[in-house]
DNA sequence: TTTAACAAATTTTTT
DNA sequence: ATTTGTTAAA
């Protein structure tokens, strides 16, 4: 391949500069190139951006920068392990003294740090989303989960937007804002009393920290002498807020992301930070990726008219050199099982056509996580394989749960959460009513639960055949032997645990709780396979603990444990497994097939419209309609060769069915009429419809 | 006071 | 269909 004209980089480079340019494009190797200052490199989909930052960092290593001053940020677990992987097969072990993480995972690393500039012992525990449910329940005195849920949102988005409890109510305009203010501030002091943090937190906590501590900025500033953003479109403005105190008035950095694919507004994201990018660092390099090098010609002329719709941050056109391919396909379908069964349909003839389709080569993408029932039980009726990913994680079963809270117990004392799990796990004679009674003396001391167990005064508070069974149960949490075990114990740390799972009594908990015995035992299998997980974690091969890299040798269970709120997947279980993948769009995003089937295409369901929507201010509404049509182009972006859209004619709306009508975003594709029509499968099978009625009016007498 | 059995409600997207 | 809240039994 021909190295682009004025860009031949041969002369007066390192070696080994040559193998890292081939093949990069014009595009690619400006933004590769450009390291003196601020970037923004606007990537189309498909247009090779994980290999521009992998490039990078590799040619900044080339330059002679130290690899522990790079770092660069992701948002999932799976993309840095990606992105790790590949900068390897680049510069090799180096890529391990490089910083690359998850925001998240980086907040962490600052906090476990430096949080004790904030109050925060070392030993802090992370909160999962339901832990904070549980908190917001309790604090506000409400059972009822949706109404918990909208205050745990809202309090979110202030977090996000970077607001505290007094700003917030600083700031409330109703009732209501004041109240629930009051309850946010409430829910501060808890955390603290739990010495816990949130997943907001991780970004606002660091922030804060950078904000206050000008040494602790001086150091990661000068550590740190490129910071590179993946999915820059998905940062919210604390994390726009941290990025630039990392990178300091230098501002060497590399912002990477695509506003067409910006689909993370309800949890925070913002396209202002976008919009503010080229204001904020007027020396700001733009730099425009716009080959795509996945889809053919039809399956990104579809998505550019799609998106076309939508109005422009920057302009930009993708083109593809791939050729003009199979047309788009769109398929009416009467109901749910006809469309699972159209799809299996099509997924079985593209296979048994002349090429080697392999099961991984297929996707079915939808809009909610619930749509993929159905298709799951068409996949199994016709025994083709599948994984279902954005569905439950790992983490999330009860018995992971269950176990991660005993240990989380074990790190910090102070974790509630965790405390009010562990104590009911397995069944130990406590039940709520007690637990009440040791929740109100220890709000009223303002002492965590455990503090309040071993306080003086308890007795008073608590019959003494509860309190009995509480402080044996307290005692065994800080069983001195077992504690000192699992917080050094690194190399027998799977023996450890087994050890640990019998004296608990945990199997046969599992067992008797479940009258269905293979669900016990499935049960079972998970603990175990999370045993061995975190033995191999506390191993110290390589570790990559939610996305930051240690080289330490060995880690203890605690340090182990306290990351797993950040995970969503055992990570090194990544097998390629020849399955067909079940997705939301958002899970797939960064994800490509060879062959797609985008499902439920309807009006109400992919412009995603709730019955609390509909009372929103116009100019909301029509940015939700962006960002949903923002999905819809992810959605077809993911297709390489094939794409087949279809929707629905009725559907499932809770319980009655109603008429459905096709999402605006497949007229908005403005395919060729001659491609929209019915599969002749379907027409046949209208025929036969057809046919049959006429026979059996024929057959009845009239009238 | 605890636990197990029973009834009822509920679905956007996720670090 | 799964999960949460309520009620009845132990």
């Amino acid at each position: 391949m021909s190295l682009p004209c004025g860009l031949a980089p041969e002369d007066g480079l390192p070696v080994g500069f040559q193998i890292m340019s081939a093949g990069l494009n014009v595009s690619q190797l400006q933004a590769v190139h450009f390291t003196q200052g601020p970037s923004l490199v606007l990537a189309g989909a498909g247009s090779g951006k994980t290999r521009v930052i992998t490039q990078k960092i590799a040619h900044l290593i080339s330059q002679g920068m130290a690899p522990q001053g790079i770092a660069a940020i992701t948002f999932t677990n799976k993309a840095a392990a990606e992105m790790r992987e590949r900068t390897k097969q680049l510069v090799g072990k180096l890529a391990q003294e490089t910083l690359i993480c998850t925001f998240h995972s980086l907040g962490v690393r600052l906090l476990r740090d430096h949080g004790d500039a904030l109050g925060l012992k070392e030993q802090f525990s992370i909160l999962g989303s339901d832990d904070v449910l549980g908190i917001l329940k309790d604090c506000g005195g409400s059972t009822d989960t949706a109404a918990v849920r909208q205050w745990q949102w809202q309090i979110s988005s202030w977090k996000n937007d970077g607001l505290d409890s007094s700003d917030a109510l600083r700031m409330a305009k109703s009732e209501d804002e004041r109240a629930l203010a009051v309850l946010m501030q409430r829910y501060e002091e808890r955390l603290a009393a739990y010495q816990s943090v949130d997943f907001d937190d991780l970004i606002g906590l660091p922030l804060k920290l950078l904000q206050r501590r000008e040494d602790i900025r001086q150091l990661w500033q000068s550590k740190l002498q490129h910071v590179l953003v993946d999915e820059y479109q998905d940062t919210n403005a604390t994390q726009y807020e941290l990025l630039k105190l990392l990178v300091g008035s230098k501002a060497h950095f590399t912002a990477v992301g695509d506003d067409d694919q910006s689909i993370y507004g309800w949890r925070g994201a913002t396209l202002d930070n976008l919009r503010k990018l080229p204001l904020d660092f007027p020396q700001l390099r733009v730099i425009k990726l716009e080959q795509n090098y996945r889809s053919t010609s039809a399956i990104l002329r579809a998505a550019n008219a799609v998106i076309a719709s939508n109005p422009k941050l920057f302009e930009k056109t993708l083109f593809s050199e791939l050729g003009e391919g199979e047309p788009v396909r769109v398929l009416a379908c009467d109901n749910e099982e006809h469309e699972a069964d159209r799809a299996v349909a099509r997924i079985q003839s593209l296979r048994s056509s002349s090429q080697h389709r392999a099961m991984k080569d297929f996707a079915i993408l939808y809009r909610a996580n619930h749509q993929a029932r159905i298709f799951e039980q068409a996949l199994r009726k016709a025994q083709i394989p599948y994984k279902v990913s954005g569905g439950q994680s790992f983490f999330e079963r009860a018995e992971i749960k269950d176990l991660c809270a005993w240990l989380r117990l074990m790190a910090n004392n102070n974790d509630d959460p965790a405390f009010l799990r562990a104590v009911t796990t397995p069944k130990r004679g406590i039940g709520h009513q007690t637990l009440a009674q040791l929740g109100a003396f220890a709000a009223s001391h303002r002492l965590s639960m455990f503090e309040a167990l071993f306080s003086h005064s308890i007795s008073a508070a608590i019959p003494a055949r509860g309190l009995g069974s509480l402080q044996e149960f307290g005692r065994f949490v800080n069983d001195t032997e077992f504690n000192a075990r699992a917080i050094k114990g690194a190399e027998d740390a799977g023996a450890f645990l087994h050890q640990w799972l019998k004296d608990l009594g945990y199997e046969r908990y599992l067992f008797d709780n479940e009258d269905n015995e293979k669900l016990a035992a499935a049960r079972w299998k998970n603990v175990l396979e999370f045993c061995d997980w975190m033995a191999k974690r506390c191993g110290g091969i390589t570790d990559d603990t939610a996305g930051i890299t240690t080289t330490s040798p060995a880690k203890s269970l605690i340090d182990v444990v306290q990351s797993v709120a950040l995970l969503s997947t055992l990570s090194g279980d990544e097998k390629e497994e020849d399955v067909v993948t079940l997705s939301t769009l958002h899970a797939a995003k960064g994800l490509e097939w060879p062959h797609v089937c985008l499902v439920g295409v309807n009006e109400g369901l992919l412009p995603f419209r709730s019955d609390a929507s509909d009372d929103a201010p116009q100019e909301a509404q029509e940015l939700r309609i962006q960002e949903e049509r923002r999905l819809m182009y992810v959605g077809i972006t993911r297709a390489q060769r094939t794409l087949m859209v279809s929707w629905l004619k009725r559907r499932k709306k809770g319980r009655e069915f109603i008429n459905g009508k096709p999402s605006r975003f497949i007229e908005e594709m403005a395919l060729d009429q001659a491609t929209v029509r019915e599969d002749p499968r379907e027409k046949l099978k209208a025929l036969r419809a057809q046919f049959a009625q006429r026979a059996s009016e024929e057959a009845l007498p009239p009238n």
